[in-house]
This record gives C-alpha cells, sequence and structure tokens, in this order.
DNA sequence: TTTCGGGTATAGGGAATAGCTATAGCAGCT
DNA sequence: AGCTGCTATAGCTATTCCCTATACCCGAAA
C-alpha cells in the first residue's frame, strides 16, 4: 500500500471513470488501472464495482477510501509542518550563556536580534561553562555564548569580541585617582572573587597571579552584581569586564580604574555543534552582534 | 514521501541509531540512510542531526516525525477496514424483491439466510420488476428476486423455483366443488386483476388468454391481500401463485382450486449485475433458498 | 602513534517497480 | 458490421529500491 495509490483511489472514486480519474492523477489510464489492481489485490478485497458505463466502489471501498482520504489529509500535513519549518530563522533557539556575560550582552544582544530574525525566540539558560559544555553536547542546548578557550570534541566556534577587564574599587580607596593599575598590583586579600566554577573567576587568576585565591571566604560573590555590591559596600576591591561597567550598571558608590597596557582581557565566542542543523540561526547570532554598538565589547566578527 | 519513508524516519527517532532502526526496519543500514537523506531533501529540511555518538531529531524533525506517526496511524486503518470488508458475507445487502413475492417469501428466507449468514442483513425494496430494473442497474440495489423474463445487459441470473397458479373463488361459487379449472375457462368480467405493471398481472394474463383486461375499474387490485380480499368479500374470481395460497395466507372464506394440467406457473430467479463485488453474498442468497422447505416452491437450484 | 571498534555515508550493481505506448477485449449504438 | 467509449493486458524502459562492500570519521585502547 503506498500513499500514491491512495490517491488513485480517492481519485477514481471522485471521478467514477478510469480514464479521467488517471487525467485528474496525471498518470496514463493503464497505469492507474494496474495500481489500483494491485491494490486490490493486496488488500485481499475489490474496491471498485467495474460495470457498464460506470465504476463505483463497493461498500468496502467506500470506507476504505474514506479512510484514503483520512490518511492523504495526514500525509499532506506532514509535508507542510516541514516546509513550514524549512525556515531555519523561524522557531525556537536554545542559547546557553555564563553568569558573567548573561545579564550584561543579553539585553542588547536580543534587541538587535529580532532585527536580524523576528521569528526566533531564545530559551536561555544562564550556567557555568562547564555545565554549558555538558549541555551543548547532550543537544539541550543549540548555541552557547562562552569565553575561550572553549574546545569540545564536535563543537565549533566562532570569536565574538573581546573585552578588556577593569579594577573597581569604592568611593574613598587609595587607587580612586589612579589612571591605571598594573596586574600586579591587584593582590592579596584584599581581592574579591567570584566563586569557584566561573570562569572569570580563573581569568582573573590568571590576569593578576598574586591575588590569593581563599576557597572558604567572605569575599566570594554568587554573582558580578554582588561583588559590586560588597565593593561599593566597602569589602574590597575587585576586577570586573568591560561589558558589566556599562550604564546602567556603574554605580556612584564605586570607581572604575583601567589597568595598565597591556591590559587583561578575554575573548567571548560563540559555540555549536558542528552537526547543528540550523546554521542559519547562528549565522543570526552572528549578524546580532555585528549589530551592537557598545564600546564595552571589541567586535571581531 | 512515502509511507516507507515515513516510517524509517519515525524508527529513526525511536531508536537514535541508523543501524538499530535499519534492523527494526528490516532493512540495511545504508538503506534507511540513503531514504531518510532523500527524504530530507525532498522536503528540504534537516530532520535529524547527525553527531557522534547520537541521532536526535531536530525541532522540524520532532514535529515531522509525530506527525508521520499520525499519517501511519491512519494508513493502518486503511488496512484494517480493508481486511474486515473481506468477508463478504459480512456487511449489508440490498435486495429487491416485487410486491407479488416480497410478503410470502421473503419471511422464511430471511429466517434460513440467518443460518447461512448470520452477519449479512437485508435492507429491503419491495417494488414493481421495472424499478428493480432501474435499481439493479443504477447500482442502488445489490440483488433482486424478480419472475423471469429478466433480461438486461450486464446482469446475471439464476432461477429459484417454480410456483404454480391456481384459482380462487368465494365460498359458494359456481367452481367450488370442481377439481380443476382450465385456464381458458378463467374469463370475463369476473376476474380480479393486480393493476397495470405488476408483473404478475401479465403472467395471468398471458396464461388464461381469455380474460378482459379493463383498464379503469373497480376489479383492479394493488396487491395479491387486496385481491384476496376482494374475492373473498364475493366481488369475483382470481388467480394467485401459489407462495400467495400457503398458511397463513389461506382463508375460509375463499376456496382454492388448482389448474387443469399443465397448469400455468412463473419462474422466480435472482438477478444482479455481472460486476457485482460480492458473489458470495448471492451464493449465500441461493443456499438460503436452498434451505427452504416450502410445497408452493418447486425449487430449482 | 597505531589500531580497533562503533557508527554513518558512499559506490556500484542487480532486482523490482512504476510508468509509458500500443493494443486487445467488450458492450452498446448507429 | 462497424464505430465508440471504456478497461484490461502486453511489452518495454527508466527509475527506484535495496543490497553488499567499502570508505570515512572519531574516540578509545594498545
Amino acid at each position: 500500500m503506498t500513499l500514491t495509490e491512495l490517491r488513485y483511489i480517492v481519485a477514481l472514486a471522485q471521478e467514477g471513470n478510469f480514464s479521467r480519474a488517471a487525467e485528474h492523477c496525471s498518470v496514463s489510464q493503464p497505469t492507474l488501472s494496474v495500481a489500483i489492481a494491485r491494490l486490490e489485490d493486496e488488500l485481499g478485497v475489490q474496491l471498485f464495482e467495474r460495470g457498464k458505463g460506470f465504476v463505483s466502489p463497493s461498500d468496502v471501498g467506500r470506507r476504505v477510501v474514506e479512510q484514503a482520504q483520512h490518511a492523504l489529509a495526514e500525509a499532506e500535513k506532514v509535508r507542510q509542518i516541514a516546509l513550514r519549518g524549512r525556515d531555519q530563522l523561524d522557531g525556537t533557539l536554545r542559547l546557553g550563556v555564563i553568569h558573567t556575560i548573561g545579564p550584561y550582552l543579553l539585553p542588547q544582544l536580543i534587541h538587535s536580534l529580532k532585527e536580524v530574525a523576528p521569528h526566533m525566540p531564545l530559551v536561555i539558560e544562564e550556567n557555568m561553562t562547564a555545565n554549558l559544555a555538558d549541555m551543548l553536547r547532550d543537544n539541550e542546548l543549540d548555541v552557547v555564548i562562552i569565553a575561550l578557550p572553549f574546545d569540545l570534541p564536535g563543537v565549533l566556534t566562532r570569536s565574538l569580541y573581546d573585552e578588556s577587564f577593569k579594577v573597581i574599587v569604592p568611593k574613598g580607596h587609595a587607587w580612586e585617582k589612579r589612571d591605571a593599575i598594573a596586574p600586579e598590583e591587584v593582590a592579596g586579600d584584599e581581592v574579591l572573587l567570584l566563586k569557584a566554577g566561573n570562569c572569570f573567576r580563573d581569568q582573573v587568576l590568571g590576569a593578576c597571579p598574586q591575588v590569593s585565591s581563599p576557597e572558604t571566604d567572605i569575599r566570594l560573590g554568587h554573582s558580578i552584581g554582588t561583588i559590586r555590591c560588597m565593593v561599593a559596600s566597602g569589602l574590597g576591591v575587585s576586577v570586573l569586564p568591560d561589558s558589566a561597567l556599562q550604564h546602567p550598571y556603574t554605580s556612584d558608590m564605586i570607581s572604575i580604574i583601567p589597568f595598565a597596557d597591556p591590559a587583561p582581557s578575554r575573548r567571548i565566542a560563540l559555540a555549536w555543534r558542528a552537526g547543528f542543523v540550523r546554521p542559519k540561526a547562528v549565522e543570526a547570532l552572528l549578524d546580532a552582534v555585528r549589530g551592537l554598538n557598545s564600546a564595552a565589547y571589541r567586535l571581531l566578527v
């Protein structure tokens, strides 16, 4: 039993005539005759009574034809769903992003993405790099935004931008009037860090090797937001990426001081499985990043 | 898009692995790979993402697979309906019968048919021969029971039985004590006839050529039942077929007198379109007739 | 590094199928 | 008898489908 055969019997029932039904199906009359004979043979039932000057479905034939129409309608829906799904920019995209990027990049990015792909809503997972990597591998996410390096088998990356780190100190701090700070100066117990697992914590430790890394300490923040508040309240100093220091995330209770050249920075990238079926959705994200205009990002795309 | 391809994508979505899905479908792995690639190409959408160690449906793929299951289920119903309809003795049969047979034959025939084909209910049309012929030709009836001759193009007949005619007279009539009546004696104005169109009327006229045939006369009956009542009431005499004189259609107000040999009779037959798709249903009717045991019918089957 | 193993894609060939044209067969009409 | 309208059959070709063999890819093990 094939969909073609079902189309044939429906046409024959409608036209009541092999020749016209064949024409309706754009095949020759013998083709339709043979196909219907074969189907009747396969089903073991005579679906049509051939008389002189008429062809009419038998009792079973009538029921079979009716059901065949349902089957054909369902099959047609399959095609429709596929056609509608053809546009890779149509449909939800599952995006993962690290905690230290999400709140600062996404508001602008989503705005920019709406221009590029108006019908591609994002499901957003904010998490730490390691978890995002797992979810990307397990096909729970389509794309992630992380800091390089990010090497996973079968995963492609594309750099988006670099962002410099800057030092933040509370108002009244000794460094407040300084033009620049050397990375080595950021040291000791006074430095507030993110909790273990956050990649930005490791980036700061890498950039400022003099910073001690107390594992159980009140000087560990859950997020950049809490770090900023802790600094503002006078608990210590810290290092944040540029994007987290843009308006409106500044505060008149902290001062922002750049690093001395070459300032430490990190490279932010997009990552997706090599086999991901919607490469154009990835392209759209890149386009959206291109559309950003902020001093905080030194775009690479 | 074929039903086979739909089965393939459903299997692949279930198994998450080309090789196992192929095994599940009893085909080789390349066959399934190629078929799915072809379907994706036809639909213009990638339905599955092939990764290392996993194959998972894309967003569109998931929806397509789900719809494919519906389509396959509907197609399977087609097969089920056909299989259920395989039994030709299962399902309604549309039976036509002439007025002068129906009331006398059908009660017994239906009883007998229940033995032969318990799941074949009858839709019964009682009408005159000409109308039954039309309805048979137009596929509004499957089988008719009529008196021969009954020649229609594309229609087959099979004789069922002969039934003799007999004379009926009211009690006290001059013929009441006679052993037999010659057909030529049935003559004149005294004879009651069915209205024009009833084949039995013509058969009586054929058998008893001396009967005058008044077209507009109170001596015309709508049915054998009314003829019988009119005779009983003393309006005249008439001729009826044997089957209409069986118990319980007799009356103590009329006397039944046979014709002299050779008694006139008529031959009752079954007729159906040559192409009728349920020949076994016709056979079952013949069997049911064979099962009758009544002196009124001289069976021919 | 090499090899192995699990998995998918590709190549090449053979069988089955689906389509075509031409024509036979059949019944009703002229 | 011949014509017409219709369906079935025959014979052929192109396509499709499916198979085996093998290439390819990658991660894991040696």
